[in-house]
DNA sequence: TTGTACGCGTTATCAG
DNA sequence: CTGATAACGCGTACAA
């Protein structure tokens, strides 16, 4: 047998277990000299208090899950990323879930969490037209939860999202500044909430500049690639827009794939904007404008509230939302200038 | 008191607690008519088997973790996506940790792996420069490991890779057809097995087409955004080139956006490719050559290739290799056709 | 087919 | 400051 445990180090040390338990734990009394000793010989055994057993014991995992619709999107790596940040500043691990915007998926993940094996979820959600209700039914054993980016409004939990309504409001008055009359609006899931939001915010601007809202230049695109190359040729040539707002990067790239197979030309036939937090969008053909989000401090901060409930400085309950601010930048793909 | 275990729901059954353990397994004798009489309670009580006790009984984690040097890079997004989807086939999850490149955090990441959190570890690794020896001092408790992508030569354990001599020999060739004499070959860190392995291919392909191999040209580049801006611009500004060679796609942006500075035109003044597995490379400006990763499949063999030694099909230390193909994909930024 | 009892590796409590 | 012991929740011999 060559496996490691706390008996056995005592035995090799003439100590009992709990002064081992001691050596690694940071509150308990203990000589500093015997401390010391057992860490040395530690070491050199490789031991390492069991996680699974620790936990068994102390009812909690150090650990919390990340819940993604999809990984190839950058706003998502980089929000993994600053959770990752935060999470490991506090001794955590994350555990990584993609539902591939699959709802079945995500009642499934949050489901087995359940079983003790993450203390908390960070998520941004993928079935807002479903019945989130399933969120309610572990009772007040439900895992500490916080929502990031794509959030279900009726479930009351801690979140972090982005001033989108008024981020959309300015993208869409940025389109009529630069001359556009015809804006069409590209969403992927008109019933998300985060599409909600974004959608409201196109159609006050167009209110405000005494355009008409015109419910056929709402776009509603798939997640898959092919379907939307179909769906926003379609829409480009028999809508005819001028410009063109789409609610992820993805569509704004389906859009310049679509704009090239047709020999439209952007942004002198149709100006592009596009909310994404695509780092290279200044080396795109044109330079892409965008509606960029803090994507690693929305991670940061999502991880953070969760920290909070998890140190018990709040009741999990508690409704409690950040706001962070997107960024609008303006690029050639909505430029008026010839070029 | 709230939480609901396996005794609980035996009180609430009469049923002794191993009877309950039996209808959660598959392999143990139950009549089916208690068993559905079980889980149907279960799922009312919102009951689950603990996983870390579970654990503990059964010492396995059902866990492997993923260790890579980045996350915003497509390759690692891709190849996590992979991992994560033969994973949850198999029933397991996965722990994600980011090394930013920094040999310390993995070597701790792998310590403190091996406490139990995980059955087994796929790996991108962050320090070839370093001493690797770590991974030998746990002797046979080692836990089985997968490196992909950034191996560590010296250490025998499975890997998955792709045939990266010959694709820079390749892609250094396409360079010389399209008429570049002077090649510059920008890389993070020469050391890297990776990184060498991608420069022979590049030195002997020179050396087929009779150009002189000029040390200079080697760019070694560094993983500050900052620092590689001004590392890049120097390079072309000194050397000169009439193509370039990047190793790594965050490379080919820095020079994009080096040569927009610059006012060095791509591909007149000079062509570049890389190594990406970016998406939208056709939509760059100009759209950019790329020796093209099967990101996804590599992370999925990855995967396999653990749950191969996971399972008992093969010894931990018998090496086995798994070579995958990258594509050569031409695009705009190595053309010689005047636009 | 079901129940009893022990042990997985820890840590908190209590006694010394 | 250190040691003995019980308990965390579960799964499996073994017994019934």
């Amino acid at each position: 047998m060559d496996s490691i445990n706390i008996k056995k180090l005592a035995e090799a040390l003439k100590l009992s277990t709990s002064t081992i338990s001691r050596a690694f734990r940071d509150n308990s009394d203990i000589s500093s000299a015997t401390k010391e000793l057992i860490l040395a010989k530690a070491k050199e055994l490789n031991y390492q208090p069991n996680h699974y057993a620790s936990n068994l014991r102390e009812q909690k995992s150090k650990t919390i899950a990340v819940i993604v619709p999809e990984l190839a999107n950058n706003y998502f790596s980089q929000a993994i990323h600053g959770i990752e940040r935060i999470a490991r500043e506090n001794g955590y691990h994350i555990l990584i879930y993609v539902t591939d915007d699959d709802f079945k998926k995500e009642v499934t993940f949050i489901r087995h969490l359940h079983n003790g094996r993450a203390d908390g979820i960070v998520m941004s959600v993928s079935g807002e037209a479903n019945d989130h209700n399933y969120l309610n039914k572990f009772g007040n054993k439900r895992l500490p939860l916080v929502f990031f980016d794509r959030i279900y409004e009726d479930i009351e939990t801690p979140r972090v999202i982005t001033n989108d309504y008024n981020s959309s409001f300015l993208g869409t008055e940025h389109l009529i500044d630069q001359g556009c009359k015809r804006i069409a609006y590209m969403v992927v899931n008109k019933s998300l909430s985060i599409g909600k939001t974004r959608m409201q915010g196109y159609i006050d601007a167009l209110e405000k500049h005494h355009i008409k809202f015109d419910e056929s230049l709402i776009v509603d695109c798939s997640n898959s690639y092919e379907e939307n190359s179909v769906i926003i040729k379609q829409a480009l040539t028999d809508l005819k827009p001028d410009g063109v707002f789409t609610s992820v990067e993805r569509l704004a790239f389906a859009t310049y794939y679509a704009c090239y197979d047709l020999k439209i030309s952007i942004p002198h036939d149709l100006k592009v904007i596009s909310f994404s937090s695509l780092e290279i969008a200044p080396l795109l053909n044109p330079s892409l404008s965008t509606i960029t989000q803090p994507a690693v401090e929305i991670g940061e901060q999502a991880a953070k509230l969760l920290f909070i409930i998890l140190d018990g400085k709040a009741d999990k309950n508690h409704p409690h939302e950040v706001v962070l601010q997107s960024k609008i930048i303006q690029r050639n793909s909505t430029s008026n200038q010839p070029k």
